[in-house]
DNA sequence: TCTGGGGTCCTAGGACCC
DNA sequence: TCTGGGGTCCTAGGACCC
């Protein structure tokens, strides 16, 4: 039986960051999110100051005060990295599931241990700057919770083999961390836990699988069982396909006319349209969700709308008409809107729908797509779209994103 | 003043059937 | 007056993940 691997990296946006921008490991540092709205990733001095995921607007003061750095996320270039750093990680497994921006599961062969784990952290930190955790396992579970340890204790270095650890650390450790940090238990359920007098993974696994079972349904049982070596979580070394696909985002500022949430809804119809054709599916159904800020007054009360198509579609101009549609109804007059979303449900892969059933793309399509495919997703859109709109105001901030130094040859990092 | 985005899975409960 | 029981399917919403 393989060993499983999971490595991540620590702080991934903070460290992306700081591989081009040394000087900023020395100052506090918060990456924020969509809109500049809240801190999503911290380094290690900044976490120091207790900063972590919260509304930037609370910690602005504190973060000047320590001299400290905000950026806006640049996703451009976090996926880029991201996309070295699981393509240097598939070189030392013979498979590879790649879980998150930051983070893949591997199998390696019985018998590497903690000293191959430090080899390749070292050479993730070497070759791309990243500084990174690995935990190994028998089971996904278990290799996420060395991981855990890997990050929290600082005697390990960064590296846990699960297995390797002698009895009585382990115990000490398996006493020591809250359920809480074991994958899939959440704030709702580590409450009920802790209710039910289970605080410690210790205290987790000295009940019998049937008792877990009746104190939290079938997921925390799995945990569980995963936690003994029993495998239940396969390393998925293909990529899912898609079951749905979304595409959302909020406003810059409240947003009450008609017209300008239709602009934004069909620049974000095109995008998930783009998502949609890349993975070659086709959509049965079409949702709108709208909603005003949770903290506002007379801001629209969160609605959705939903439309199943007779035949399943890819045609752009279709959805759009759809989306459109499905906005008016729910749209709330004079009221004011914070964020739009489409979402593309009951997707199935194209060429397994019969001809006939859906309806191929029209030439515009085509060539729309194909004008795409040649100069990049900007280079040609729909009327409808707003993105280009020079009134556009209401458009996602990013006031202080670094530059995209490995995807824009006007970016490139310059060295003098 | 300012509070993200993109997913999956599970469960409860309603509708419907015999 | 009395008003079953069991099954399936679908949906909405919650919980959880990064």
């Amino acid at each position: 039986m393989s060993r499983i691997v999971l490595v991540d990296a620590n702080n991934f946006y903070a460290s992306c960051e700081m591989v081009f921008e040394p000087a900023l490991a020395q100052r506090p540092l918060v990456v924020l999110s969509n809109n500049d709205g809240i801190v999503v990733a911290a380094n290690e001095p900044a976490k120091r100051l207790g900063l972590k995921a919260q509304p930037f607007f609370r910690i602005r003061q504190l973060l000047r005060r320590h001299g400290g750095v905000a950026r806006s996320s640049n996703y451009t270039l976090y996926a880029d990295m991201s996309r070295r750093f699981h393509r240097l990680l598939a070189r030392h497994a013979s498979a590879q599931e790649i879980y998150s921006i930051d983070e893949s599961f591997l199998l390696v062969p019985e018998g590497l241990g903690a000293e191959w784990g430090r080899c390749l952290s070292d050479q993730v930190r070497q070759w791309l700057g990243l500084p990174v955790a690995v935990g190994m396992g028998r089971t996904k579970t278990e290799a996420k919770l060395a991981n855990y340890w890997a990050k929290r204790y600082r005697l390990f270095d960064g590296v846990v083999d699960a297995a390797a650890l002698a009895e009585a650390v382990r115990t000490v450790l398996l006493a020591q961390t809250p359920v809480s940090a074991l994958w899939g238990v959440g704030r709702r359920l580590s409450r009920r836990l802790q209710a039910a007098g289970v605080h410690t993974v210790a205290d987790l696994l000295s009940h019998p699988g049937d008792v877990v079972r009746q104190l939290g349904h079938l997921p925390l049982w799995r945990v569980w069982a995963e936690l003994q070596g029993q495998r239940h979580y396969a390393v998925q070394t293909q990529p899912q396909a898609s079951q749905t696909l979304v595409c959302s985002r909020s406003f810059a500022r409240p947003v009450t006319a008609l017209a300008e949430l239709e602009a934004a809804l069909a620049d974000y119809v095109m995008t998930v349209m783009q998502k949609l054709w890349r993975q070659q599916l086709v959509a049965g159904e079409v949702a709108v969700f709208a909603a005003g800020s949770r903290f506002a007054q007379g801001a629209a009360v969160p609605a959705w709308a939903q439309h199943k198509l007779m035949t399943p579609t890819e045609d752009v101009v279709a959805v759009l008409k759809l989306a459109r549609r499905l906005l008016h109804q729910l749209y709330q007059p004079g009221r004011s809107y914070r964020k739009v979303l489409i979402r593309l449900g009951a997707l199935q892969p194209r060429h397994q729908v019969p001809a006939g059933l859906f309806s191929r793309p029209s030439r515009a399509q085509q060539a729309l797509q194909a004008v795409q495919a040649r100069f990049g997703p900007q280079a040609l859109f729909l009327g409808r779209q707003g993105a280009l709109q020079p009134q556009a105001d209401w458009q996602m901030a990013r006031n202080r994103r670094s530059p995209r130094y490995t995807t824009c040859w006007a970016e490139l990092p310059q060295v003098s």
